[in-house]
DNA sequence: CGTGACTCCGTGACCGTTCACGTCCATTAA
DNA sequence: TTAATGGACGTGAACGGTCACGGAGTCACG
C-alpha cells in the first residue's frame, strides 16, 4: 500500500477539454440526459469512444450516493449448492447491468458473517445477497447493514427478511412420492448434517410425505453431504436396519453415490433390491451406476429471482411481489424401480 | 436507478465532532499513523467502535488513488476448474485483506472479455486475475487495462504476461508414467475439447511421455469434458480401436466417469481389462466404481500464488519471483492396475 | 419590442476520504 | 534568552464524478 500513485486515467474533464464543452455536458451525454443537442452529443460521443473513456465508478458512487454493485456472502463454496448460487447470481447481476462483489466466509460464526457484510457495505454495494446453509440467529445483522437492503437466498435468519427460497421440503416430498408411487412402503432416509437448513427440510419433507401416506417412518441415518459419509451411512443402514426398508431417500447426490457403492460392495443390486433417489442433480448424476434418479433445483432461476428481489428492495417502485419460491422437480433415471416381491401397484 | 438518495452514513467528520478533534486526526487513527498522542487515539478509537464506524471505501479509493480489491474474470464457471479458481482466489484475497470483485463471461469472445475487464477497471480494482481456458490472442487487452496489472491464471494469451501455471503437461505425463510403470505399453488418450489449453497440454504430456518411453502412440479420441462425451468417446474407442490399447489416460474425471460406464456396459472390467487414469480429483472420484486414480491439482495454492503474483505487480517492491508453477500429483486408487496377460514388470 | 417559455449549456458546491502543508506549543541546545 | 527541533494537531485542496442551479440564446406571441 505504500507506493507511488498510479498514472492518471482520463477524466470527464479531459474529454471536455478535447471536445471544447464543459465537463457537465460530457457527464450529460455519458448518462444519456436529454438536454444536449444532437450535434454536440455526437461530437462528445465520438471523443468518448475514441479515447476509450471509462467512468470512474468509485467517484460516481461517491457523488451520486447510488451504487450498481451487488454483494454476495456465502459459506462453504466448495459444495455444489453454494457454488451454484455464487455463479448464477453473478450471471443474473450482469444481465441487469450490475457488478458483483463476493465475500466468502470460512467459518459460520456471527463474527465472520458480520465481517463479510461489513466489508461489502464499506464498498457501498447497493444490496447484499446472503446465503447461509445453517439456521442462525442474525437479528443483529440489521445493525451492521444499516440501510443496505439484505436478501436471504434460501436461508433463514431469526428475523423477517425478504427472501427467495427453493422449496426443499416439497422437493423431498416429491422424491418420496416417486418411491411411494413405485410401490415402496418401507422407505429410509439418508439425512444431511442436521444443522443445515436444507438437510432438515429434506428430512421433514420425507417425513410428511410418509405421514400423508399413513405409513410408518423408515430408519434414518445421517451423513455430512460427502460421498464418504453416504458410504458409511449406507453401511449402517445395511447392518442395523436390514429388512426395514426397500428404498431410501438420500439428501444429496454425493451421499447417494457413496451409498450406491456401499450397497454394491454388499452385493445389493440397485434398483432391483433397493431403490434410491438423490437430491441436486449434479452433472455426474446421470453417469452413476445406475444413473441416479434425483431432484433438480433450478439455480439459474434462483439467481435471477434473488437479484430481482434485491433490486425491488433497493428501488421500491412498484408493488413488492410475494416471496418467490422455486419448485424443485424429479429427474427420473434408473436408480428407483418397483420394490422386489411386488409385481406393481 | 431513479430513486431518492439513501440515508446518510456516518462519516469521519461525524466521528471528529463526537470526539472533539479534527477529521484529519480521525483519519490518522483509522490509518494507524504515528503522529497522534496515545490519549486522543484512545478516545477516537473508543467512539469509532462505539458508533461502528465503517470507512467509505469508494471515497478512500478516490482520494488515495489506491485500491484494495482484486478482480477476477473467468469463463465457464460451471466446470470444476474455473469454479475452484474462483473460490480459492477469493479466499486468498481475503487472507491478504483484499476485497474481491468477480466478472464471469458467458461466451469466450474478445468482446465479452474486453467488457468484463473494462467493468473491473471502471471499479478501480488494483489488479485483475484472468483465467481463460482457451488460448486466445489478447494482445489488445493491454489497451483496455491501461495501467491496471494483469495476471494470467493458468492461461496463455498472445503476449508476455505475469502468470501462474499448473503444470498440466507434467500432470499428464505423471498419469501416463503411472500406467507405464504398471506395465502398459499400449495407452490411449481421451482428450478434452481441443481449443482448451488444458486439453492440449494434457494431450502433449501423454504424447511426450509415450515418446520418451519409445512407444507408439495409442489411439486418441476426444470429448468435451462432460461425462456424456466421455461415454461416447469410450464407445468409439471400443468399436474402432479395440485391441490397440490396454489403458487410457483421460483428460478429466467426468469424462473418466462416462468412460467407466461405457466400458461397463460392454462388460469390460476395470482395471482388470482396461486401466484408467483421470485428471482433477473431483470430490466424487474416490467413489466411482472403481475408485478413480487421478491427478490432483492444488487449487488453493494456485489461488494463493495468483493473488501473490498480482500484488507483486501492484507493488513491485522486492525482486520479482519467477513465474510460479504448481505440480499436480497422482492420487492412486483402483482404476489402474497391471495389464492383462502380463504378470508384472 | 418586451415577455415568457424552452433548449442548450456552464458554474459552484458537494460526496467522504487522503495528502501536503501549516500552525501551535513544548522541549532542548546554543 | 533565543533559535531550532519536533510532536500533535488542524486547514485547504485535491480525487472524479453528480446535482441543483442559473444564464445565454432562440422562438412565438401579445
Amino acid at each position: 500500500m505504500r507506493h507511488p500513485p498510479k498514472k492518471k486515467n482520463l477524466t470527464i474533464h479531459d474529454v471536455a477539454a478535447l471536445t471544447g464543452v464543459s465537463y457537465q455536458t460530457v457527464s450529460r451525454v455519458i448518462n444519456g440526459m436529454p438536454e444536449v443537442s444532437a450535434s454536440t452529443r455526437a461530437r462528445v460521443q465520438q471523443i468518448l469512444t475514441e479515447v476509450g473513456f471509462r467512468p470512474n465508478m468509485t467517484a460516481r458512487q461517491l457523488a451520486s450516493k447510488r451504487s450498481t454493485t451487488v454483494g454476495l456472502v456465502t459459506f462453504a463454496t466448495s459444495f455444489y449448492g453454494p457454488s451454484q448460487i455464487m455463479v448464477n447470481s453473478e450471471q443474473a447481476s450482469k444481465e441487469l447491468g450490475l457488478s458483483f462483489m463476493f465475500s466468502g466466509i470460512v467459518e459460520q460464526s456471527t463474527q465472520y458473517i458480520r465481517r463479510a457484510v461489513n466489508e461489502l457495505c464499506a464498498h457501498q454495494v447497493c444490496g447484499i445477497l446472503i446465503h447461509l446453509p445453517w439456521e442462525v440467529d442474525l437479528r443483529e445483522l440489521h445493525d451492521v447493514c444499516r440501510n443496505v437492503p439484505l436478501v436471504a437466498v434460501d436461508s433463514d435468519f431469526g428475523f423477517e427478511c425478504p427472501s427467495v427460497f427453493i422449496n426443499q421440503e416439497s422437493g423431498s416430498r416429491e422424491a418420496t412420492r416417486h418411491l411411494l408411487q413405485l410401490g415402496h412402503r418401507k422407505i429410509a432416509h439418508l439425512c444431511g448434517p442436521v444443522p443445515w437448513r436444507a438437510a432438515k427440510l429434506r428430512y421433514v419433507g420425507w417425513k410428511k410425505e410418509m405421514k400423508a401416506a399413513r405409513l410408518p417412518l423408515g430408519p434414518v441415518v445421517d451423513g455430512d453431504w460427502t460421498a464418504e459419509s453416504g458410504f458409511e451411512a449406507a453401511q449402517k443402514l445395511i447392518s442395523n436396519h436390514w429388512g426395514k426398508f426397500t428404498a431410501v431417500v438420500v439428501a444429496n447426490d454425493q451421499m447417494a453415490l457413496g451409498a450406491i457403492r456401499a450397497f454394491e460392495e454388499n452385493s445389493i443390486r440397485i434398483p432391483q433390491k433397493i431403490s434410491l433417489v438423490g437430491f441436486d442433480d449434479i452433472p455426474e448424476a446421470g453417469f452413476f451406476r445406475p444413473p441416479l434418479s434425483t431432484i433438480k433445483q433450478d439455480f439459474a432461476a434462483l439467481g435471477r429471482l434473488s437479484v430481482q428481489c434485491l433490486m425491488e428492495q433497493v428501488e421500491p417502485s412498484r408493488t413488492t411481489s410475494p416471496t418467490p419460491t422455486i419448485q424443485p422437480f424429479l429427474i427420473e433415471r434408473e436408480s428407483a424401480a418397483k420394490p422386489p416381491n411386488q409385481p406393481g401397484r
